[in-house]
DNA sequence: CCTAAAACAAACCGATCGGTCTTTTTATTG
DNA sequence: CAATAAAAAGACCGATCGGTTTGTTTTAGG
């Protein structure tokens, strides 16, 4: 990798936590080029604007939480392994989080649905690719006859994904992790006692 | 009331449906003089600043859902038509928000934890409120014999707000109702299914 | 109705915003 | 290693930021 990629991937990876953390209309380029040690040149020499690294550095954000994703899910066949599998991401979320400042999507989400339309378009397609791997793991699960035959995945993605973010939220705002291992205790059993197929 | 505390009435009003839309940094001093047709004097004669407005804003959003969680209690006295009652304040958090832009609690919690204080620990009494509210109406539903012995008012409250609150961030995320649905639909089981004391 | 006080408008302030441009430094490559 | 292309620095830009100050208008009470 040329010296100017890794510049600009620091520039990307460095951003993302920053905007993870203050927001995006909260991280002015000033906070950019103290977090990178960059004057403006050493960065626009990069980026087009601020938007196109905002856009840029959510991406990034979002795909190191798809490889949280990857990695959890690795070896684990069973369609309530793998859904427990997706819990246990957001189990080191708050200690070890793939961006400083908790979960990206809820983030970029909550701040950009009324504000940021191109921004609020990345954190579609980021959840849509939760959405559709939760999707995929239930509908299979179905199949296999893993789960229950009366389990609806839009359901399930639905009721994991929002319990999972409210827990990041609720612990995030008290600074305290009881609350979103609640969360996921509750969703696990749930996963255990509602989803899965008893012989 | 005073044609001065109309007036700043109105300012806290309008301000607090701009915060709650675009964010407290992403709304400046000349978005709220457009929004509340105003000069700076005219904002200024009743805030020491814009922080000082964006915390008292913040207090009127969030006693905006007080109200409709009062309202929705109104002559409820089983602990679960009342828990019920809590879900069927966010029935209508889309259609009809308190405070435009959804609920303002959600997004002042994830705009404030990492970075602004103040507004953080406002987030935190409001949410205090909230919790507190479902807690009183757990251990009183137990007391009764109207939910089983075993429940835990800490797990209900987390479960019940964690749910609630993802499943508004979902739903604002794609201008999609049918989210916010499921996951009220799937507490409502819940609290009927696994909370309430069956005869 | 008159007057004192409060509300509001509007010009103004230094600082900071996102962004540009020229110059200097650093990598890359023939 | 030299030539050249690219990267980074840093001065600079107009616009806007939050906030102040100074007038003018409006409100409220005697």
């Amino acid at each position: 990798m040329s010296k100017a990629q890794q510049t600009k991937t620091r520039i990307i990876e460095q951003a993302a936590a920053l905007f993870n953390q203050q927001g995006y209309a909260g991280s002015s380029m000033s906070d950019i080029m103290r977090v990178t040690g960059l004057q403006k040149g050493g960065i626009y020499n990069h980026f087009r604007s601020k938007d196109e690294l905002a856009l840029e550095a959510f991406d990034f954000a979002a795909s190191r939480v798809q490889q949280k994703f990857t990695g959890a899910l690795k070896g684990k066949r069973h369609a309530v392994d793998r859904l427990i599998a997706i819990l246990s991401v957001y189990e080191h979320m708050l200690d070890d989080p793939p961006v400083q400042g908790g979960c990206p999507i809820l983030n970029t989400a909550v701040e950009s649905d009324d504000a940021h339309p191109a921004l609020r378009e990345r954190a579609q397609h980021a959840m849509d690719a939760w959405r559709g791997l939760i999707h995929r793991i239930v509908d299979k699960g179905v199949m296999r006859g893993e789960l229950r035959a009366d389990v609806n995945s839009d359901t399930v993605a639905t009721i994991l994904i929002a319990t999972i973010e409210g827990g990041v939220m609720l612990s995030k705002l008290y600074g305290d992790a009881s609350y979103l291992e609640r969360a996921l205790n509750h969703l696990k059993t749930y996963i255990q006692n509602q989803l899965a197929a008893h012989i």
